[in-house]
DNA sequence: CAAGATTACTTGGACTTCCGACTATTTGCC
DNA sequence: GGCAAATAGTCGGAAGTCCAAGTAATCTTG
């Protein structure tokens, strides 16, 4: 039973028409919320056959492109900006496929390196070119479209202090 | 400790390096997904003093805008697009906490009408407005960039099927 | 060098979401 | 009328996320 409106459209009505104000930012913060959903449901089926969700994906594919297949797992809760509590649910269901195993960081006995497997890497691989091969999810959006929108989520997430103002200069570390 | 560089575009580097394809869409995924967690994060904490999160508040948003300040509770599922059991979820705490009643459907007995209650419309008021007042979590983005992304996340919706291709002609219903 | 603070990860619990299955009711069709 | 199909809502269970708290190891500092 698809709905024969726009939903966010009418909510952008009913907004205005109460009076509630930022009808504009509503209607945008609901969109993305949509749209979250929208990709999730279609990367994870994407992924299902493969024996992935997009999470566990993530997390593969942070460490297929580390020198030695291996990070430690607060480096990839950093990465991926999740909580720690999520890298080690990720990390206890990905060893329990095999793909990955929990190894002792050499000189830091405090810290896990979550290594990939084999058959981690050969999986990930695979799960990576079907995600290509889906547009991950943006099927509908044209090139401009996905762009823009790329372009403009930029502002939000370094205004959620997600990374620094400075793309080009590299001013990383202590020097 | 914030990263020092933007994870999505390192990520994007990588992927290009490594020959994924589709990076423009993988990074447009990555940061759709991103911007939805900053936002949810944003809103729930604004929302936390009136002791609602964001769910709750767009289910309250919702029976406000009808007539009778009531709707059955298939009928929030579809608007709001979630499955039928969360709203059986989400109704049962704003019941809880007074905001809502069930009440019978006055014909159809398998239907259920959430009823909006007195607190309930004074506390999706005062809400809405602390909403309005933070810019729906959007902080950081120009209303350039806000609109540019709601109207390009149109296309993905429409392509999702949430809604048919007839904006201005108003083809709704049976006639 | 010995507290005290910090860092790394895990455990337990709360919450939200979905899916599958189930009951109750209504509708459609011989 | 009466039986099959569709519709409305709920329950139990699985999965994911987060927070608070706990253990263990390392760093900092006097």
């Amino acid at each position: 039973m698809p709905l024969s409106f726009d939903p966010i459209a009418e909510a952008r009505r009913n907004w205005e028409a109460h009076g509630w104000g930022a009808a504009d930012q509503m209607s945008a913060a609901t969109s993305i919320t949509r749209a979250h959903q929208i990709l999730l449901q279609r990367i994870d089926a994407a992924l299902e056959p493969h024996g992935l969700v997009f999470s566990r994906f993530e997390a593969l594919a942070l460490l297929s492109f580390s020198r030695t297949g291996s990070l430690p797992l607060g480096k990839i809760g950093d990465r991926l900006q999740v909580h720690p509590t999520s890298v080690t649910n990720t990390i206890d269901r990905l060893e329990a496929d095999g793909l990955v195993a929990r190894v002792p960081h050499p000189t830091d006995r405090r810290t896990t390196l979550a290594q990939l497997t084999c058959a981690g890497r050969a999986v990930v691989t695979d799960a990576a070119a079907t995600l290509a091969a889906i547009g991950y999810g943006l099927d509908g959006m044209s090139d401009l479209d996905t762009s823009r929108t790329d372009t403009a989520l930029v502002a939000l997430r370094r205004a959620a202090g997600d990374f620094p103002r400075d793309p080009p200069g590299r001013t990383t570390g202590p020097h």
